[in-house]
DNA sequence: GAGGTTGCTTGACAAAAATCAAGAAATTTA
DNA sequence: TAAATTTCTTGATTTTTGTCAAGCAACCTC
């Protein structure tokens, strides 16, 4: 467990060796093959994740296509936030991309760490609001960008993804349809 | 302060007369003029606000233009949440759009409340929670609307605002600039 | 109530992005 | 490795949205 472990001492400056245990004690393995499915539409999110490795894709269908929301790699929490704190039916699916493997807690187990772990409750908050911030920074530059400034954006802070996964996902993560990621694609490249 | 203790019943589920008097007594009373600013950006956002009346408009400057974020109207909290959270410089203005009244708390009455409430810490939680869920939903509809679409939906939950406020704010709110905005909403009046 | 300001609409045009269709390239599977 | 599938690219075209410019309407304010 120690990317885990890792991320909790750097993200939650959770140092204690006591709660660091407390805390990873919790979660077990799991591992999924590509094309699986971590979570489906209107199933309830009973499950936290840490992605110890692989790629998932966390996206929605409406009418005749997908909306691709994010994608989560390696060394990141996964989850349906929403679902997970408010028990109600995901909007989302999420499915593995390429063979992946994950730390999961059961949502009664994660209950248990606010009498466990001192501060847990703050850190929570903590990252729930980090959650907030980088969607309400996501928001902000749909309203203020074009497709082609969101690429560059998007390109510099994730390089490695744009040979990891398909591009369409990434489109669709984007705003925008596969053709015009593939134009905007091509203009940057020369 | 009864919007307020209304509020927090209603919302939160607090209802023990002791906890509502706790909170409420740390709130103050404030009013703002139309065109006063409630903060700036780069300022450090130090209060959260419980609109009482009156309306604010939350927005950005970029180059020559200004992105607005979000409207907030009676009966709503308003703060720059990630400043006020996380003490970091707000990138956001906000102004009143006319007569405000507000119930206003500072950051470090806020702190109290976690040791004069017992269920705080889950209140907090699932506050900034819901802003998540609503914001998760927002950058879902840009995904996967069309400026039309965004209208509609838009119009049909906020109907009221719709002559509240100057058109345009709510167009840069939606994504689109003033003129397709009016286009689209002449089209939807026949 | 005349003049100024601000906000809204409209038209003509330009730019951005979507759609459709075909084909190339890459990847997976057998 | 050949075939099948999936993904990506490209071109032609349409649709959507933005830009610019002008005019109109509402509303302050003096």
């Amino acid at each position: 467990m120690t990317p885990l472990v890792q991320y909790l001492e750097s993200h939650f400056d959770i140092t204690a060796p006591d709660d660091l245990q407390q805390i990873s004690g919790l979660f077990k393995t799991v591992t999924l093959k590509k094309g699986d499915y971590w979570l489906k539409t209107d199933q309830y999110c009973r499950q936290l994740s840490f992605v110890k490795s692989g790629l998932l894709r966390i996206y929605r269908s409406v009418e005749d296509k997908e909306v691709t929301q994010w994608i989560s790699a390696e060394g990141s929490f996964l989850t349906d936030l929403s679902g997970f704190l408010f028990q109600t039916p995901s909007r989302w699916n999420i499915q593995a991309l390429t063979e992946v493997s994950l730390y999961t807690i059961s949502q009664t187990d994660y209950q248990k760490l606010g009498t466990l772990v001192e501060k847990w409750h703050t850190l929570e908050k903590q990252f729930i609001a980090k959650c907030f911030t980088m969607l309400e920074n996501r928001m902000f530059q749909h309203l203020s960008m074009s497709a082609e400034e969101r690429y560059i954006s998007f390109f510099e802070q994730h390089k490695a993804l744009f040979h990891q996964v398909p591009l369409q996902y990434i489109a669709s993560m984007l705003g925008m349809t596969p053709e015009t990621f593939s134009r905007i694609r091509k203009k940057q490249m020369l």
